[in-house]
RNA sequence: GCGCCCAUAGUUUAAUGGAUAAAACUUUGGAUUGCGGAUCCAAGAAUAAAGGUUCGAUUCCUUUUGGGCGCACCA
């Protein structure tokens, strides 16, 4: 429809012999306005010419009902219900066309999301990217591009060093052993991990030797160390593919640290002189010549940073999946670090130029505090949703439920604002189930289906004629629902599922509105329109990973 | 010190350079012999400061103030 317009004006604008001019064309901010609006007439300076013209073009007058001049020259242009509802149920149908161009012109796209380290406790930090990731990767699929999941993993390096080392003390103070922790459960491991990661660092400065000995001999391999490597390295895994199955998120591939770290040293070592040099003993990558600044990718030690390993990620990701475009997910804390290795991974190799993007997430912070997994002030991922969960148990009717407007919850207050945005995480606004909220949006989903139900009408509603007795409440949903399509395909292309999740808000308190104020039963009109706005909020909850139970 | 990001009701967040800046939480007052009251309706309150760009600025530019983050052997 929009291209209707787009060109209807095009051809007004032409012949009324006025330059070619940038005109944009959007949905009004109030819909008493109309359905569309140009701001042609502004910028041209003849409204009322151009209004003219446009009520005379064939192609507009099918489907408009009522164009008009408005405000500061705003040209307003309203739609024919019968073409609105015609437009609904080919969203209905058709679920989301495909993206025209794609993202960026690009097709196989790599989301690489969550990165949590081994050895360390999942915090609500890594939960923000985890949602998002799942969240984008759905609505990419969905306008048409071929995704791949993917993780990259901390699994090696100075930090499970220091998580060992600090276990192992907290074992001996408690007269337990690494066999004894193995009948703990899951999260019960991940737990003492985390506190032996406080340990360590807390320990650090005294014990700094015996720290890096340790970090060097995981690296080796060393026989005397490796088997309680093996065996915590499973225990942080296991720990988060628990965590990946709840959110409902299935990688494609796990990358690991420690695969890369051999090949990502190497290219360092065989590019020395042209793009890394020494200095001080260490191999560095001098960023100033570009803008940017120097870091150090292998250590005085020989051991490669994280820097380093990168250069072995990107290549291996690419052999794995030839991706058009790899997008990190990652906090912007890393900003900075993103441009230099993505600037030194075009000069290893050409083809990565315009391919690897990083996508800067905002900071959590707790209310006060920052959060910090080096002195434990954190909010792990378990003991929020068990906070959530208690809260929302003597409202689920069955533990299905429960889980979905558990999980849902969180995910929806992590999705409704953007992710660049930095938050302030408030537990109590999480927890809570009113206004603005995942269970807000579950429960019109399973409201509008209940009232299906009881119309006898579960399945499919057919369209029917409307007319004006529905209610003005009524077609202010219709005129909101038809543009679930081009929300999703503006969500793709600017890797914000935030606007899904406004979208489908809005359309849930329109909904909400409606159905206070009419009775929908008997009435075909409005039956259709309540299957139409069950399927968008389902649809919609979808895209951003959350499911809609039919009763709750 | 240098660089990047941010600043909107009491609080947490919206608003491709557009019309009367939108919600939620909180507060106060209302709505059910009607299909799920986890709902709905109503009231109050905001663009940090000063310039500039233009038909028009919360949005773009400059300065100031106040925050966050990064800047060599951590990830």
């Amino acid at each position: 429809m929009k291209q209707i317009i787009e060109a209807a004006i095009k051809k007004v604008l032409i012949d009324l012999k006025l330059k070619p001019v940038n005109f944009s064309v959007e949905h009004p901010e109030n819909m008493s306005w109309g359905d569309f609006s140009t701001n042609a007439g502004i910028i041209t300076h003849q409204p009322q010419e151009i209004c003219d013209r446009l009520k005379t073009e064939p192609t507009l007058a099918k489907i408009a009902s009522k164009i008009d001049v408005a405000g500061a020259g705003f040209i307003n242009i309203s739609i024919q219900i019968p073409v609105l509802i015609t437009q609904v149920n080919q969203v209905l149908k058709d679920g989301v066309t495909r993206l025209r161009q794609g993202f960026g012109g690009r097709r196989k796209i790599m989301v690489e999301f969550a990165h949590p380290n081994t050895h360390k406790e999942m915090h609500i930090g890594h939960m923000r990217t985890l949602i998002v990731g799942e969240a984008l990767a759905r609505i990419l699929t969905a306008a048409g591009a071929q995704v791949f999941r993917a993780n990259y993993q901390g699994d090696i390096g100075p930090h499970v060093a220091k998580s060992i080392w600090g276990t192992e003390k907290i074992l001996t103070e408690e007269k337990s052993s690494w066999q004894q922790a193995e009948k703990l459960s899951l999260t019960e491991k991940a737990h003492l991990l985390g506190r032996g990661y406080v340990r360590g660092n807390q320990d650090y400065e005294a014990n700094k030797k015996e720290m890096d000995r340790l970090n060097v001999k995981i690296y080796a391999h060393d026989k005397n160390i490796e088997s309680v490597y093996r065996q915590t390295r499973k225990w942080s895994l296991d720990y988060y593919a628990s965590f990946y199955e709840r959110f409902g998120t299935k990688y494609d591939r796990l990358f690991f640290e420690s695969e890369v770290a051999g090949p990502g040293k190497q290219s360092v070592l065989n590019n020395l002189g042209q793009v890394f040099k020494k200095s001080d003993g260490a191999v560095v990558f001098p960023g100033e010549n570009y803008g940017l600044h120097t870091r150090v990718f292998v250590t005085q030690d020989g051991n490669p940073t994280y820097e380093a390993k990168d250069m072995g990620l990107a290549p291996l990701q690419f052999k794995v999946f030839p991706f058009d475009r790899c997008i990190h997910v990652v906090a912007n804390e890393q900003t900075g670090y993103f441009q230099v290795i993505i600037k030194a991974l075009e000069l290893l190799d050409k083809k990565f130029i315009g391919r690897e993007y990083h996508l800067s997430m905002g900071m959590v912070n707790l209310i006060g505090k920052k959060i910090s997994s080096r002195t434990g002030e954190i909010i792990t991922v378990d003991g929020l949703l068990e906070k959530v969960k208690e809260n929302l148990k003597s409202l689920a009717k069955n533990q299905e439920a429960l889980e979905a407007v558990t999980v849902g919850a969180v995910k929806y207050s992590v999705l409704k604002t953007g992710c660049q945005q930095d938050v302030a995480f408030d537990i109590k606004k999480t927890v809570s189930l009113d206004g603005n909220s995942g269970p807000y949006l579950q429960y019109t989903y399973a409201r509008a289906k209940s009232v299906l139900e009881k119309a006898g009408v579960s399945g499919k509603v057919r369209p029917c004629w409307y007319s004006d007795e529905v209610g003005p409440s009524a077609i202010l949903l219709l005129r909101t629902l038809y543009r679930f399509e081009e929300v999703v395909v503006q969500a793709a292309q600017e890797l914000a599922p935030n606007l899904i999740a406004n979208f489908i808000y809005d359309v849930a308190q329109k909904f909400n509105g409606f159905y206070n104020k009419h009775k929908i039963v008997g009435n075909d009109f409005r039956l259709w329109l309540t299957g139409a706005t069950a399927g968008i909020i389902k649809r919609g909850l979808n895209l951003l990973g959350i499911d809609a139970p039919e009763k709750m």
